[in-house]
Formats: structure tokens, sequence, C-alpha cells
RNA sequence: GGCGCUAUGGUGUAAUUGGUUAACACGCUGCCCUCUCAAGGCAGAGAGUACGGGUUCGAUCCCCGUUAGCGCUACCA
């Protein structure tokens, strides 16, 4: 049986990367009828939060990606890890580093890094150089003993290579001679990332690993790992890294909020849509849906499946999903900072747009009422005698709205009197023409008269009204809309007029007045 | 510095695994519809597949090199 875990580290929000690691885990374990599991990697004690714990749950359940089992603290296993450096130990296969430890400043690792391996090459030290790597092990047991402090570095042979299949990337192979002698144990006793990890997904059971690409060449230490402690290696699979615009890394630090999950759940976007949007970066879903088709079941349902073609349901995705079908080379995330209009990714606003207007209402009115509630709009009527009515306003306000957002924005008119008047719409629908401030209340009356109160009815009463005043309708078509949701732009007229009603429409016009 | 990964319009992805006028979606432009804005319909611009060499009758596809970007190289995760 299938086990794949999604294993974030708790040191900030749910990055996107990271969620769709997780949806890619999800969509793997569920279309082949294994399990997932989350493991919170809390071992930087430092780094780590509730907080941040907590994010990831909620994203994971905004995303609809539920997970098995209990989840798992890997700080919790620290004993388990150090055991297991310890029975390395014993066995041969990892030894004591009595070096004493190098500080060194965080913020310029990677500087050092290089510089070191120039200094190395020069001097002609190598990986295996350790002094402490073939001490006795009479005698580095009694420098233990004698309270000498020491790191557990892993034995990595001299020569050879070491090799995997990659279910994305291909064979992978490196030579032994490239990977140092990795620290297991610190000095204190504190396990390390890649001890860690082996131990716990041995622990776990877990056969597939799948995770970010950034790991693709730590996967040979970590195959190390496994092997020392006589265990067997999962399969792997590496996803293309999630990018900004330009090439760059999409990092909280530079990017700011835009790589957060929540950052759109907080903008008013739908959990099926952002999934939607996240499975489409770095997997060709649409390559190849149809290639076996033999049943006419089959047949009819890969037809529905195309209806929107990049359009899935989360159903639809799982049964789509393949790691065959995953490529290569890193997704770029295109939003555009100075832009207010592109703030974020034009196919994520676009389908998210797309979902709004298409999804069945039974599905969207609860995330409507969620969002009328928390900006107090929301009426217990609407749920109850004019449930019909605000299920029409929905369906009628929908079709241009592009998060859920706008539901208490631009939409605001349509569940109460107060609202903001657009300056632009005020400008050019109203004030523009003197002559409505006569006019309007003329409209007004008449509208309140029309009986009975309808679609048709209102559409004739404003035009005999226009003809009689010798102005073009679309003059009082275009004011009333400014006039009653404070919008230049917004769905047909006469629709308006009767969601709005009757009493509320002919006051709105009267008080248009003092606008021009 | 070393090692690794990647490279198809602005973006996400196709291209029956070597034979296509290089396709679709988003975005963009124009037109139609129309009371506005969307949606929808129609039409269009935009890549000869990073660059340079091979292999081949023929390369987006295979090989080599260059360039660029990214990753890893920590007693971080």
């Amino acid at each position: 049986m299938i086990r794949v875990r999604f294993a974030p580290s708790p040191t900030g929000y749910l990055h996107i990367g990271a969620a769709r690691t997780a949806l890619f885990n999800w969509l793997y374990a569920r279309k082949l009828g294994g399990a997932f599991l989350l493991r919170i990697e809390d071992t930087d004690l430092q780094r780590s939060t509730d907080e941040s714990t907590r994010s990831i749950i909620e994203g994971l359940r905004w995303l609809g990606l539920d997970y098995d089992e209990e989840m798992v603290f890997q700080s919790a296993n620290a004993d388990l890890h150090r055991a297991a450096a310890l029975r390395l130990i014993e066995a041969g296969k990892a030894y004591r580093d009595f070096t004493p430890k190098a500080e060194r400043a965080d913020a310029n690792v990677k500087q050092e890094i290089a510089e070191r391996a120039r200094a190395a090459s020069h001097t002609g030290t190598d990986h295996r150089s350790n002094p402490f790597r073939d001490l006795s092990a009479a005698e580095s047991a009694a420098r233990a003993a004698a309270g000498e402090p020491f790191a557990v570095r892993l034995k990595v042979a001299r020569e050879g290579r070491s090799s995997f299949e990659d279910a994305v990337y291909g064979t992978q192979e490196r030579d032994y001679a490239e990977i140092e002698d990795l620290v297991l144990l610190r000095s204190d006793g504190h396990p390390l990332y890649n001890l860690s990890v082996v131990c716990d997904d041995i622990e776990m059971r877990i056969t597939d690993v799948i995770r970010g690409q950034d790991h693709l060449t730590n996967t040979h230490k970590q195959i190390l790992i496994y092997e020392a402690l006589g265990a067997s290696v999962p399969r792997f699979a590496h996803l293309p890294l999630i990018l900004a615009a330009g090439g760059k890394k999409l990092s909280k630090r530079i990017h700011g909020e835009i790589v957060s999950l929540t950052t759109y759940r907080d903008a008013g976007f739908l959990p099926a849509a952002f999934r939607n949007f996240l499975a489409l970066l770095g997997w060709a879903a649409t390559g190849v849906q149809t290639a076996s088709i033999e049943t006419p079941g089959e047949a009819a349902a890969a037809q529905s499946d195309e209806r929107g073609g990049e359009i899935m349901s989360l159903g639809e995705m799982t049964k789509n999903f393949s790691l065959e079908r995953i490529h290569r080379n890193p997704a770029i995330f295109n939003f555009d900072a100075n832009n207010p209009k592109r703030w974020t990714d034009d196919k994520l606003l676009w389908m998210n747009a797309e979902y709004i207007r298409t999804l069945p209402g039974e599905e969207l009115l609860p995330l409507v009422r969620a969002e009328l509630e928390a900006s107090g709009l929301w009426r217990e009527e609407y749920a109850g005698e004019r449930r019909e009515w605000f299920a029409r306003t929905i369906d009628l306000i929908r079709q241009r709205f592009h998060t859920l957002k706008d539901f208490s924005g631009q939409g605001r008119a349509y569940f109460g009197d107060e609202f903001d008047f657009d300056e632009a719409a005020v400008n050019k629908n109203l004030r523009k023409e003197p002559r409505l401030r006569e006019l309007l209340p003329v409209l007004a009356a008449r509208i309140e008269q029309t009986e009975p109160f309808t679609l048709e009815t209102c559409e004739a009463t404003l035009r005999a009204c226009a003809d009689e005043a010798g102005v073009k309708a679309g003059l009082f078509i275009n004011a009333a809309r400014t006039a009653l949701t404070g919008q230049s732009v917004g769905p047909s007229m006469f629709e308006v007029f009767d969601i709005i009603g009757r009493e509320a429409s002919a006051r709105r016009l009267r008080e248009a007045v003092r606008l021009i």
C-alpha cells in the first residue's frame, strides 16, 4: 500500500510551493488508494512556531486536502533519531567527530561554503580527511566517556557512486567523493535534518517521497542513511520549483505575502479555483486525459472532463493525475507588484472568476454567505423567506465578479442602503447631464407606480418616460445604474430594478439628485 | 569554487517519442452583441523551439559545447 507524506517545517505561513507539494502528494495517494500523512518538521526549535503549525493545518483544510492518521511532530521523535545515530556508531557506519564546532554567521553561509571549497582544493584536503574518521572504537568511546563533546558523522565510502531513479527527473547519479561525511547529530545531541527525515520516513513506513526539487541532490545522502540503517529505500519524485517572474526564487522575504496561501484565502479566492490553478503548475494535465477509453461510461466521463479543458474538480484531477505527466522545468508564478490589477497571476485571477461564474449555486452560496457575514451584510432572511431572492441576486451579480470580496465590495448595494458612490461613475452618469436633477424624481415616481413590478414593466416604464422627456433611454439607464448601485458598470439595469425592488429603487433615484 | 537540474510566444502547458502551416489556455488587439461592464461569438498580433555545433534524408525531440536561471554543497530545514 502506498504511503506518502507532506512534511512542512512550521517556520512561517504555508508557502504556495509547499501547498502544491501537498496537493500532488494528496492526488497521488487518493489516485492509488494510499495514505496521505502529515508530519510537522519542527526540529529547528528557534524558528518553529505553533502559529505556523496552525496555519499549515488550516491551509490544508482550506484546500480540501484531508490527511490520514495522526499528524506527527518530528521533534517528538528526537530520541529515536539519536538512538539511530548511536546504533550507526556501534555498527562502525558512523563516527564521533571531536572537532570543535565552528561558529558561522547565517547570513553568508553560501559565500563561506564557496571559499572553504576553494581553500580545500588548494590544500588538497577532501571529504574523507577528517582525523577522527579512523579513530579506534575504544579511543573514541573513551574520549566520549570522558565528557568530550562530539558530533556524529556518517562514514561515506571513499569510492563508488550513488544512484537512484527519480520518477520525475530520471536516473540520478553522484560520486561518493562529492558527498561529505555528513553530520547526523550535533555536538549538543540535536539530530539534524537528513537523519530525522529518514528515520521518520522509515518509522511512518513511507513508500513514496514526493517533494520539491530543492531536495534532489540531498537525496543521495538520505539514501546512504537508509542503507546504513538497513532500511529499504522509498521511491522518490521531485517536483519542479515555482519561481517568480524573471526566474528568481519565490521567497517570502523578497516577494512578501504573495507567496502565502492565506493571502489568497483572505483575498476571496475559492479553494477549488486556487487548487486547480496550483495543479497546473508543473503538471501537463491536459496532454493525455482521454488516453484510454474502454467503456461507454469512461467515454462519457472523459467528455465531461473536456468541458473546460484545464478546469478540473478534485475528482477529475485525481483521476487524471500521474507522476509521468509532471515535467522538469521550473514554473513561473507571474505577477506584477507595481500593478494592482495584476497583483497575482493573471490566470489565477481568471480561474477564480471562472469558478465564481460557473460553480453550482449550492456550492457558491455558503461561500458568499461567509463573506457577507464577515463584512456585516448578512441577514438571516437571506436563508429564510428571501432565500429565492438571495439566490437570484447572487446569480445575477456573480457573472462579473472576480473574487468573493466583490460580493461585499462592488455588490454592496444589493444587500443594503449603505454603499459608496464611485466618483467617476457619478461624474459620467449623473453630473454630466444637469437635466437629471428634474428628470430623476419624475422617473422615480413612474417607477414607483409601475404595476406589476417586473423586469419587463420596468423597462417599458423607463423607455416611455425617456420618450416623454425627449432623452435617450441610455441616459436613464446609466443614471439609474449609478443611483441604485453606486457604480458605472453592472448587470442589465432592468434586472437590477427588479432585484433592488420598487421602494428602494425609487428612493435611491430621488436621493441621487443631491449628487448632481 | 565543485556537483546537479532546467531552457517551446509575455505566462502556464501541448506536439502520436525524429516527419505538424509548432497546438491549447491565460493575457493582449480589433470586430460583433449591447443600457454599461463582463460573459459569449468571430478575427488577429505574438515563438521557428536560449545560442553554437554535430548525428540524420529530416530535428522542439538524440549527442556535445556555450550562455543564463535555479538548486545542493551548514554541527539550517
